[in-house]
DNA sequence: CGCCTTGTTGAAAACACTCAACTAGAGTGG
DNA sequence: CCACTCTAGTTGAGTGTTTTCAACAAGGCG
């Protein structure tokens, strides 16, 4: 089945930002200036099929990555083979916009599904920063709001492995809504039981049976590439999930 | 005894930033103007007895915190009166530079020791950005360094209580040391064993038990609000900790 | 077809939590 | 001065959650 990723194509530069731009745009808004100056930014498109390692750590970068189709991870390689993805990241993220400041990033970047990404020099970054003040701060903003959903991730920390699950369903759901790419009662999810097991730090055998739960009790059902949320009100008070630290809202408005 | 944060004290406006300059300077180097202008930016100092809360999620704040004494903990609150602690700051911590752009923060700022800090006023950062670029990357740089430490402490999730509890112990010793506050063989920590349980997701009774065995491996002894560190090298290497994500080479020497 | 990955389930073991009790020390007020 | 209370730390016993090890089913792909 054609996965979330595959339903939008981008024909040309403008529609490879579009995600993008409406991310922006739900925080704050664009000048017509800033739109298209991001638009000349992309330098290249590249596909990358699942697994494929596109930055690796303490590799010194020349550019970030905009992801346009699939999903990304960030992941560390702990010892005895293990992994701990740290984030996750859907069509319109910039992925590793850190790299502009870090230059070496401290995880790799695994593709999770089959993605498409867009290359973005540091140098346009640089000089856009320079030369956009207001574009600079919702660049840097981009890169907080990052850092919040890192937060959450934290927070999930204590609680049980259903509640993890079902929160982390809850944030891709709303990530994927505000890219337009969820549907009312669900979304795409081309991830397998052991990706969801490094993401919050379960085996896969616990995912395999906390999944069960989930489905149940009717809170959701993960299935061929799918999660199924019949009533996500009831799924998000289960999870304690509240959506602000996504800071979806545009104040300018 | 003598916490961490009482060791020194600043008598005027250059050793109140003083600590934030170092920490900056470890990544960076500043200009002399760049120095001043920090210097000049700090509006206010207040003092908070250990458990207030500085400031509150959701409501707006029109000025920054940096540490200056002491130490602060990022937290959520959840149900049953259980908490979360995100984040840890160290006196030289610009502990909610995020909030510029977010204006609203998704957690509480709360103090876990008795902390001095000094204000900044959004209005200053915002044209020190405007005027200051390179200062404004460094700013940038900060909170992004900060998202590196959150994603460390995602990692920790799939560790066993030693190991998060050890990681987490490293993770301090350096960063006190960044801003000349830890001692060869260890590190004054100001924190009750309950606030490692929140920091590290576990119960206040398996952190107890989790230090005894640390201490009786020799790992590390954690007692009357210092924690001894016989051999760093081997606790590093039982925690997997590599401080890479720290950001700690200043790139223009 | 055989091989690989993914998902599924069972049973036992390891880990962390809960509940409970107790110690030590600091601070308070009679 | 002592009794009282509070917080922080410590330990034991029993419970619940998660992991490990193992086996097997289903589907994709050479």
């Amino acid at each position: 089945m054609a996965t979330g990723a595959r339903i939008r194509t981008a024909t040309d530069d403008e529609t490879i930002v579009e995600m993008l731009i409406r991310a922006l745009e739900r925080r704050d808004s664009l000048s017509d200036r800033e739109r298209d100056a991001l638009i000349k930014a992309v330098a290249e498109i590249r596909i990358h099929p699942p697994g494929d390692t596109l930055i690796r750590a303490g590799v010194s970068a020349e550019f970030s990555t905009l992801l346009v189709d699939g999903m990304l991870g960030r992941v560390f390689y702990m010892s005895e083979g293990k992994r701990q993805i740290v984030a996750l990241h859907v069509p319109g993220d910039f992925v590793d916009l850190h790299s502009l400041l870090l230059k070496r990033l401290d995880h790799d970047v695994v593709a999770m599904s089959e993605v498409r990404v867009a290359l973005v020099p540091h140098a346009v970054l640089r000089k856009l920063t320079e030369t956009e003040p207001h574009l600079a701060r919702m660049l840097w903003l981009l890169t907080v709001i990052d850092a919040a959903i890192h937060r959450e991730w934290i927070g999930r920390l204590g609680h049980s492995a259903a509640v993890r699950i079902a929160h982390l369903l809850c944030e891709l759901q709303m990530r994927f809504a505000v890219v337009g790419l969820a549907m009312p009662d669900g979304f795409p999810i081309d991830l397998t039981q052991a990706d969801l097991g490094d993401m919050t730090g379960l085996t896969p055998v616990h995912v395999n049976r906390t999944l069960r739960k989930l489905r149940e009790a009717g809170l959701a059902i993960v299935r061929d590439g799918f999660a199924s949320i019949p009533d996500l009100r009831r799924l998000q008070e289960f999870a304690g999930f509240d959506p602000t630290y996504l800071y979806l809202e545009n104040r300018s408005r």
